[in-house]
DNA sequence: TATTGTTATACTCTATAACTATA
DNA sequence: TATAGTTATAGAGTATAACAATA
């Protein structure tokens, strides 16, 4: 059978990017967590008392998104929400969020690694910057 | 603010992989299809007569998502579904399903142009065969 | 028994619009 | 006026389970 998207470079990258998402989500299923949400610890452990808004902006989540994504976090015990300007929530981890934002950090510290294992040495080097340039700017 | 995501792969493929499907699915709005739907016209025009089945197959789309999906196309008169089998549909295109294939592949390949442009050149041969590495075999 | 197509269903992810309260 | 958070909702996209008909 003929198969007219193995040269398009744009179906490529939707297809690894959907196996590498599987894969990484069903690691962070063990964790309780979604991929999305422990991108969004992540950046809380690197900037806490960020807002939920200025998390989102990072990470191109909607507003509207953030707020049961947020809850859901603090339901489960691994953030707190605290006012920090009478309109804004700063966010950040809890005891029990920092241990479980070292596990999640470690899954994804090796996905990343089995994913650049899985990429000929040749290659390996130019993934990312390539990836970064094409979502950097606008899509146009 | 810190960025945590920024020197990771994973993450990186997929926002690059979000942007560049938000282009390509823009683009093909004006013809009236979807990205899933304008790769299932490529893949029949490249294998006339080939079944449902065998079309989802290639694509790994399920068969139960096939049903739909193809009898849209069917109704918009892109698209005939002949029995070949008894129990399989053998689809075509129609003459008008040839030439808007046509059309939406012109579309594909600018969009694939314009995501290759970004890449710097130092990097872009290398981003084809990297992404078909990440999702050749199975992701384990 | 295995496969094809189908139906029904559900879940994730993301997007939009409208509201409130604060700045 | 603009921003933060919220609520409700809708649309893709994809996944599973069960069924009838056929191989």
């Amino acid at each position: 059978m003929r198969d007219p998207m193995k040269t398009l470079p744009g179906y490529a990258l939707r297809r690894a990017s959907a196996a590498m998402s599987e894969q990484l989500s069903s690691r962070l299923e063990a964790l309780g967590l979604r991929t999305v949400e422990a991108t969004v610890l992540f950046v809380i452990r690197d900037n806490p008392g960020a807002t939920q808004s200025a998390i989102g902006r990072l990470l191109s989540i909607q507003r509207a998104n953030m707020t049961p994504l947020a809850a859901r976090l603090e339901e489960a015990g691994l953030i707190e929400r605290r006012k920090s300007d009478g309109r804004s929530l700063g966010l950040m981890l809890s005891a029990h969020g920092e241990t479980v934002t070292e596990n999640a950090w470690r899954v994804a510290r090796g996905h990343e690694a089995d994913l650049l294992a899985r990429v000929p040495e040749a290659h390996r080097a130019h993934l990312l910057p390539a990836l970064r340039a094409l979502w950097a700017q606008d899509a146009g």
